[in-house]
DNA sequence: GAAACCGCCCATACGGTTGT
DNA sequence: ACAACCGTATGGGCGGTTTC
């Protein structure tokens, strides 16, 4: 192939350069000086026979050329990005490899810290770095910054491959010590309490979605978080509700005063699932961690629905363990 | 309202460094 | 030795702010 001296340093300035809308900005991410940035603009320039950036008063702004090339560019460097992964060995034993996760605080205290704990034994040189699922994810996804996004199924994206992990049932959360719930809860006791809603930057939990796609803003929303455990911490000492995941719920009675009880809805369950970049399907480390995130996953308790929980205490009172 | 000033940004000239 | 690439210094354009 004859790319007339373009080289793979000149498309990763022209992505800088079109994202970026500015050769200083550009040169900052490249590590190169601004006039370094501009020779490399002006290069650019002779190949495509295009200005690409021209400037409109003080800012600088995307011909209709540059303009169709950003996605093309963006698609190619990650793919490059991949294939590159995906052509190198991986041996668990010996990468030093760093992989990124996009996951709740829920889905890293029930799985991420058991799956790491593993991680840590087969490939003890790798390095984990756990972000926030805030609305730039799928972008970054996109992008090629995160390797993996783990959350509900019905909000993975459809241009990417995914496998379902587990699945878990919401529990109401509510103080130890809260004296306007009893033993159980009725949907008129839920709604004239004050909730905790959990909300991911933009997003709602899948709880707060659900409940107000079917139900409207018929609860007093007092306390919004972005995280499922600061939740139960905000009920302590209070009269307020909060409606997470069981699992999480189960984990932080453990170690906070609090009562859980069955949801006065029925609540569909929840497949979590676990999603990768479609250039990365064949990417021997991913398929690694793929392999022992499922596993790990798999060592999960199944969840009882509350309606055979209900039924299981009512056995065990009846007949005792000896 | 106009001029002066300032800050930001881009392009160019020039010299140093590195690899072939 | 030469080419390629980089950084520093510098100049010019533009827009915003300040001053008179």
């Amino acid at each position: 192939m004859d790319f007339h001296n373009f080289d793979i340093g000149l498309l990763v300035a022209l992505d800088a350069l079109l994202s970026e809308k500015s050769v200083t900005r550009a040169g900052q991410r490249l590590h190169l000086s601004q006039p370094a940035t501009s020779i490399i603009l002006a290069r650019l320039r002779r190949y495509f026979g295009n200005d690409l950036l021209v400037p409109v008063g003080r800012k600088m702004v995307l011909t209709p050329l540059a303009e169709s090339l950003v996605q093309p560019v963006r698609d190619c460097l990650v793919q490059i990005q991949h294939t590159v992964a995906s052509k190198a060995q991986f041996n668990p034993a010996i990468s030093t490899r760093r992989f990124c996760l996009a996951v709740s605080d829920y889905v890293t205290a029930i799985l991420i810290s058991q799956a790491l704990q593993e991680a840590a034994r087969e490939a003890p040189l790798t390095t984990f770095e756990l972000v926030r699922l805030d609305e730039n994810i799928e972008h970054k996804l996109e992008k090629g910054q995160v390797d993996f996004i783990i959350r509900p199924a019905v909000h993975a994206l459809a241009t990417h491959p995914k496998e379902p992990l587990f699945d878990d049932t919401h529990t109401c959360v509510v103080w130890s010590k809260n004296p306007l719930v009893g033993k159980r809860l009725s949907r008129k006791q839920f709604l004239s309490l004050g909730h905790v809603a959990v909300h991911f930057g933009h997003a709602p939990a899948i709880f707060e979605d659900w409940f107000a796609t079917r139900y409207g803003k018929i609860r007093k929303i007092e306390v919004v978080t972005q995280d499922f455990e600061p939740a139960c911490r905000l009920v302590v000492g209070t009269n307020r509700i909060a409606t997470i995941m069981s699992r999480m719920a189960q984990l932080c009675a453990a170690y906070l005063p609090l009562r859980l009880l069955p949801p006065p809805f029925a609540i569909p369950k929840v497949t979590h699932c676990l999603q990768w970049h479609r250039y990365q399907d064949q990417d021997p480390g991913t398929i690694w961690l793929r392999t022992l995130l499922k596993r790990e996953a798999t060592k999960l308790t199944p969840m009882r629905s509350h309606k055979a929980e209900h039924g299981r205490r009512r056995r065990a009172r009846i007949f005792p363990k000896q």
